[in-house]
DNA sequence: GTCTATAAATGGATAGAC
DNA sequence: GTCTATCCATTTATAGAC
């Protein structure tokens, strides 16, 4: 790759970075072009040789989001039993996810008026989800309806911790007591 | 009340109406005051004479969302048992948060940007809770890590009810499982 | 209470010079 | 790649006639 493209994969990465800044602070629909480009520093036209338009910003946020995800639970260091497992992969997945609340509402909730993801965005969601299915499916638990309990008790903590505690961690507090109580339902065999 | 104050009660119903008609179709945030007015036969001016600003409209569709829900628990005829008590109340809850998805966005997330309910409207919201914390009083639960664990499960049913199985009842089929994973580690003293 | 007209601001997006 | 200038649509909200 010669130096221009890098360099504008690099505006590219920052101007993504800076729409995250402004999210964080305002919501995910509260910036503008003309905000996203005055933080970094240009005009508003100069966005268009990034982006086509603002929904393709929203869909390189959403994709890189689950790009994120997946990596950092790819990283994830699994313990042999299968309950120890759950308390790793449920710690990990809270922290990642209220690390940054306004990425929830791009990723799982349809909070952008007007905004689908793209084709190619989708597919990372769904790669992200395999691997989840697959972890479960490591330690005996193939039930589908076990990974849909599963997905909303995980996903509820968050969302409350995010919305009614943010910064806090009144409900990452019962999260280990949480695991153990869906890892005494559908664990059958493993009992500790 | 005159007859006058009552046309002007009744256009106002017809307007949070309608406001909650166009959010189901397109989000809390994407319609316009324009649209609502001409929904109701009016031109967007006249909604002024019933709501000071778009603000005043999310906060009373804010508030009256909270005493709906207030009103629905309250009807419930809950059974002598604790746990039969539990699943009165998470079905209940579920039913009715499902049934409007995005109330669910204004009430329990921060997603129109700017908006912040006024203090009667948050008061009414405190009430509800007050009520769930004291229907579990009444079953012997008052760990408010408990509660805690309680709500995060039924929202978190709920959100992914919404969000992945919309019109579907993928995670509906589930909550009673659910609810008795929760009563049998919650409800240590019976057992059923 | 409802209207027309319009203010005042903001939005995303484009044309074309440099 | 970045700019100025601008288009065009849309927004919430107000003034003032009826």
């Amino acid at each position: 790759m010669d130096q221009r493209s890098q360099r504008h994969l690099a505006t590219k990465d920052e101007l993504i970075s800076t729409a995250w800044k402004l999210t964080d602070e305002k919501g995910l629909t509260g910036w503008s072009l003309r905000e996203l480009a005055q933080a970094n520093g240009i005009k508003a036209p100069s966005l268009y040789v990034y982006f086509p338009s603002k929904d393709h910003i929203y869909d390189e946020m959403f994709a890189r989001s689950y790009e994120d995800l997946l990596e950092y639970l790819k990283q994830a260091v699994l313990p042999d039993s299968p309950r120890e497992r759950l308390h790793t992969f449920a710690t990990r997945f809270f922290d990642w996810a209220v690390s940054n609340p306004a990425r929830l509402q791009l990723m799982f909730w349809r909070v952008v008026p007007g905004f689908e993801p793209s084709e190619s965005s989708y597919a990372t969601s769904v790669q992200t989800l395999e691997l989840m299915k697959q972890t479960f499916a490591d330690i005996g638990i193939t039930d589908p309806g076990a990974l849909d309990v599963w997905t909303a008790l995980t996903s509820g903590f968050i969302s409350q911790q995010v919305s009614n505690d943010p910064g806090g961690d009144r409900w990452r507090k019962q999260l280990d007591q949480a695991v153990d109580m869906f890892a005494d339902a559908y664990l059958k065999p493993a009992r500790a």
